[in-house]
DNA sequence: AGGCAATAGTTGTATATACAAGTTGCACCT
DNA sequence: AGGTGCAACTTGTATATACAACTATTGCCT
């Protein structure tokens, strides 16, 4: 352990928010947009207000309020028109692409609770499948861990880990408190590709006890391989249930 | 405010030429830095002029040059880091996240025989779920066409895709053979988004038997929005057995 | 050599101002 | 009534300035 050696990454330990120091003013009026049009005050093409009406709303300047309208539009969420004003976009876009993000992250926007309920946390021996997936060669060993994910309290995705032991540390397969071996690769190593595949299936009887739902249940599983310049550095799948979630993907082209 | 000094009618001296709109400054200045770029001249992690200096060299505000590098840390091809300056992204992430394609071309570049078979192809009434998903007015109608496809003889998919037929000229709704209203809008007017999402479900009956599964069978099922300028062009929803069918996404980060 | 503090440089946020360019509606005139 | 033109409003572009927050380096001190 030596003490405080490696603490290493020590901004971000918790989730991906954490920003409470500072709500710029421009993130403030975005707000005010968003549950406008969240709330149904403002419905589909709906006139919202112009950059000098924020301006006086919000006692800010006209580039601070135009930020905001502009950050907006380049989301998708409205629609500006020089000389006519700045409206509801007719459909508010999806998450972005496709980056199959950390669930985490989805749960928290939504402005649901996000748990993490760890249920399996060791080494495992390697499958001959494994040693595809991961790239092993004989006499590596392979961390397994096993997470279940609630969104207010329900279960809604099963994420079964593979991590290349042979990068981590000995003394962090003892302990992940602190960070968990997919963080740390991720800080020594930028990770420069993923690759998904993307299936329905039939959950086997482990998973489906896990999330609670019955066998007949289809159920989305994202299975991903993690690249550094190191390698392969982890496998994950990552299963939920069909009636509980889906993956969005705005693209424009 | 002022009076009546300016005409503002365009004056005719130099009207007939010289009409190149405009060339806004920050688009001189990205397309300076795209070029660098491209040339190979900036490679990757390279850093870039800091905003003080383009203000410099191309004797513009502040605030003119930090919008040409804001545009295109937004567009990902630079990545900005406060106090320590701007570089080039370490790759472009652009599109090929998860482009959803048409199937017939994955199954000829799978060197396998594709097959589409036309099942119904009629115009149908429009539902109030329609009319929120393709955007319409009322006493619009819904062209409506189902589209099984074959892979070496066996279903893969089943196509269901409603059209606005309002955008698609009369005699072209008789006859499908030369065109089908998507391939027409999508020539008239540039199709400039997709929204898809990808859901895990139970098929209905009809499809069930279309595909040849039993009605336990999990389903991949992808529903696609396309849009024009002209405004929401097509649903399509798009179902394939789970257990033949998968969605790949290669991602460079 | 190692630790620490100051410093210069860079991006982030914010304000105030000015004019250009496009849209809409009203008032006026024919 | 109908068209015309103007005025008010809106967004787009651009400049100048100020301070805050963060990074990397320099150089001093122990």
């Amino acid at each position: 352990m030596t003490a405080n050696s490696t603490v290493h990454t020590s901004n971000n330990t918790n989730n991906s928010s954490a920003k409470k120091d500072k709500p710029a003013k421009y993130t403030i009026i975005k707000q005010f947009i968003c549950e406008n049009i969240e709330s149904g005050e403002w419905p589909q093409n709906a006139k919202v207000p112009s950059e000098n009406e924020l301006t006086q709303q919000f006692d800010v300047s006209r580039m601070t309020a135009r930020r905001a309208l502009q950050d907006l539009t380049e989301q998708g969420i409205l629609v500006r028109s020089q000389g006519a004003g700045t409206f509801v976009a007719t459909f508010k876009s999806q998450s972005s692409l496709l980056e199959i993000r950390n669930i985490s992250d989805e749960i928290s926007e939504r402005g649901h609770q996000h748990k993490a309920k760890q249920l399996i946390l060791r080494s495992i021996a390697v499958t001959e499948e494994l040693a595809i997936l991961l790239n092993l060669k004989n006499n590596e060993h392979v961390f397994y861990s096993e997470i279940l994910h609630l969104e207010n309290d329900e279960p809604i995705q099963l994420e079964q880990r593979y991590v290349n032991a042979s990068l981590v540390p000995e003394y962090l397969l003892q302990d992940f408190s602190q960070i968990t071996p997919h963080e740390y690769l991720s800080s020594v190593a930028p990770l420069t590709e993923a690759t998904h595949e993307i299936e329905a299936v039939l959950a086997n009887e482990n998973i489906c006890q896990q999330l609670e739902i019955n066998s007949s249940t289809p159920c989305l599983q994202v299975k991903r391989r993690t690249w550094s310049k190191q390698g392969v550095v982890s496998f994950a799948m990552l299963t939920s249930p069909g009636d509980k979630y889906r993956l969005g993907s705005h693209l424009v082209i």
